[in-house]
DNA sequence: TAAATATATCATGATTTGATGATATGTCAA
DNA sequence: TTGACATATCATCAAATCATGATATATTTA
């Protein structure tokens, strides 16, 4: 696959997405609903701690960005992974991890 | 490869990394560096416009995190990828975009 | 040494982000 | 309808980020 540069609007949307996983707490809360798979929000706050705004607006951003997915079920929302390549971002990691780098 | 839970000192440089990264012309200089290789400064500056102090300061950001290295040559400093982590994430962007996603 | 080139740093102000605590909204069950 | 639970939103303030323009430092060449 011969790389082709990127155009403008699109580099626009990435860096935004970057930078939305670029924090440590949203990073949890993604890689806890690959982990474990979709959760309520309250079951995501009672095993990440922190203050329950809090997670609902890391949510928030994250769901903008389309990163996650959220289903209202019940006095619940139920959020999952919605975007692959917050996957693949996320297993680089691990694989950098493994090999103590 | 079984995936563990990410140790907090680790996700909190790898959330730094990516809020790095998630600049539209952060990502556009490290796109350039991998399509093009090794370039100056000057060079970086003629290419992708915008202020030196910007791009210097961007370049140093980028060097902070490990993304890219730098090396003095005579009155010109060349600049190179230095993050294998870094070009995994470009090339999943660049599946993304070839995808139409 | 002086000028020219390349890069880095600084000061400033506008904007964004993040944490916190409080409050509002939505949903269900008694 | 009231209360309990789950989630979202708001107000506020501190800190980080970003763009800009000016200035400083380093290196080479005249």
């Amino acid at each position: 696959m011969k790389a082709r540069i990127l155009p403008h609007e699109f580099l626009e949307q990435m860096s935004g997405a970057l930078r939305v996983l670029g924090h440590a707490y949203r990073l949890r809360i993604v890689e806890h609903l690959d982990l474990r798979g979709p959760a309520p929000g309250h079951q995501l706050l009672a095993e990440l701690g922190g203050a329950q705004g809090a997670l609902s607006q890391h949510l928030a951003r994250l769901r903008q960005a389309g990163v996650i997915q959220a289903e209202r079920r019940g006095k619940e929302v139920w959020y999952s992974l919605a975007a692959p390549a917050a996957l693949t971002i996320l297993n680089c990691m691990r694989k950098r991890q493994g090999e103590g780098k």
